[in-house]
DNA sequence: GGGTCGATGCTAATATTTTAGCACAGTGCT
DNA sequence: AGCACTGTGCTAAAATATTAGCATCGACCC
């Protein structure tokens, strides 16, 4: 859990927790791997150990070398990012956000899963009522 | 249109676009006033000319002062901003994001837009095939 | 005209972030 | 044992972001 009151994240720090919680679990190297122009391994693992300090990723020694994971679990982490699109771009409502990622992309939608979306939405209509 | 080389935004400047988005077009006292424990007028001022200077934002005048608006608009910065949470979060899948979102939020999601989501994905659905 | 109010432009100090370098520890190999 | 390799911890410099202060300008009102 991140300290309550830690600081927000800056840039770098944003982009490392988002390659970690891509990867789910990543070493200080292949997190290098995944920045484009990329600083130096030994800043990497500074901005890791920055991290941690702040409570927002831990580690486990996996042999010779450290594998860094988030502390807030993926799930509730994408929670708060989608309330977070949500609130900024859509006015809050959950529905708008859904149209747009519809609209954005259903070339590239497999038809099984619109078929479980058309579950799922038929379920909250019987909810609902 | 952002410059092409215009660096990530920082972690104020962040905050800042956040808030000029979701109002539209924002003074700097009313982006000051969105702010918890804002720092001073100067401060967003200051912030304020550094993001058009950038080309995030831009100016108009109103009476005797600046309305910022962005220069992307806000459909396009929505479609980049969600597409950067599915990748993170979702795997890539726009329909695991629409099932997470539903999730979170069925019990505030008013039943005419469940209609219109149902509606849309059928239509999807068929022209999928 | 003179004064006040509400705004801007600019500059400079401070704080934070970002970066790299260096020293050291463990492992495996010859 | 000695050496190369791959990792870490720590420290300190450089770059960037954040902040506030001050001078100025125009509008309005007395």
């Amino acid at each position: 859990m991140p300290r309550s009151n830690a600081p927000a994240l800056s840039r770098r720090e944003r982009q490392i927790m988002d390659i970690v919680y891509r990867l789910k679990r990543a070493t200080a190297g292949e997190v290098q791997a995944e920045i484009p122009d990329p600083p130096s391994y030994s800043t990497i693992r500074a901005l890791l150990r920055v991290l941690e300090d702040k409570g927002h990723l831990r580690h486990e020694q996996d042999g010779p070398r450290y594998v860094f994971l988030p502390m807030v679990p993926k799930a509730r982490a994408s929670q708060t990012a989608l309330e977070q699109v949500v609130r900024t771009f859509f006015d809050g409502s959950a529905s708008q956000a859904m149209a747009a990622l519809l609209d954005a992309d259903d070339r590239a939608l497999p038809k099984g899963e619109l078929d479980r979306l058309a579950k799922l939405i038929a379920d909250a209509r019987k909810e609902g009522r």
